[in-house]
DNA sequence: TTAATCTCTATTAAAACAGTAGTCTTTCTA
DNA sequence: TAGAAAGACTACTGTTTTAATAGAGATTAA
């Protein structure tokens, strides 16, 4: 499961990639039109911009920007910046390998050998998921049968 | 990343499906062979009983054994029962769905499409993959390069 | 100059994690 | 039938993580 924060990093992101004029968004837009508390929301976009993943502009007319295009950032880059690896088990992390304490033959691991594969699954996904791949899936999908429905009343 | 909770209960029962004699196996044994503190272990094995995944006897000449074949038994069911669901988001787990609070239009979001494709390809692994299976893969490997070392030395 | 913004550090309450301790119950066997 | 050998069960504890909140500081535009 990821955390809170994650998921409203993932939100602010999705928000700004779909709300790409030139002026930067408010944190209080996004916080508003997302449901986020303000004050956490802050302490997200900050650490996103430290990661180079955000730009901001402070005072009047200040805000927050994508620092790339909605293709050029991926849901694995976010999710390991605020929630750390993506691997189910450290052994089997690329960006944060550590061998677990107790484990005596690690290449003969039962556990580590199908962890290996869930990962390798995870990542397939989400480092090749941009922004941009996210808007277009939501795009892809029917319609909303209720709003469909409108349309008769 | 699973807890070490989890990843205890794996390692106990990847043991018990390599040692399947007749005879149940000792906590004690368990806990020294795959270096997991005992009282701890007592909790988890306690756990996977009262889950029916496991079977106990008490008394002289007691301990545990599996409580089906190796190849009835799912890496995925030993998850859920230690970890909770293996969904990355709430909103997308069949066994324990729940709305994001937040969230205003889940069949559009961006995040849970996102979310059930990663975890379509957990389950996809993790509830098809047995005990059975783990041990056939280990098996498979490559022998172990340091020990084919050995025979030259 | 001042109001609107983001920036940064600290604090906090609650929950989850990773165990530990101690007692109770059951079973075998001498 | 006593008692040792096992699992069963309940309670407790220290640490870390989560999910925020508070408040002062820095920067910018009008």
């Amino acid at each position: 499961m990821i955390s809170k924060k994650t998921k409203y990093a993932l939100k602010a992101l999705l928000y700004l990639a779909r709300n790409q004029e030139g002026t930067p968004i408010l944190i209080a837009e996004l916080a508003e039109q997302e449901r986020i508390p303000k004050k956490f929301l802050e302490l997200i976009l900050l650490t996103l911009k430290n990661h180079g993943i955000l730009t901001s502009k402070k005072g009047r007319h200040g805000g927050y920007s994508l620092a790339r295009s909605p293709e050029k950032i991926t849901y694995g880059e976010v999710i390991r910046v605020l929630e750390g690896p993506i691997a189910p088990i450290p052994c089997v992390s690329q960006s944060a390998y550590r061998k677990c304490d107790e484990c005596i033959d690690e290449l003969r691991c039962g556990i580590r050998i199908v962890m290996k594969e869930v990962r390798d699954a995870q990542t397939a996904i989400l480092d090749h998921t941009t922004f941009a791949d996210a808007i277009a899936k939501v795009h892809a999908l029917p319609e909303d049968p209720e709003e469909v429905m409108m349309y008769y009343i």
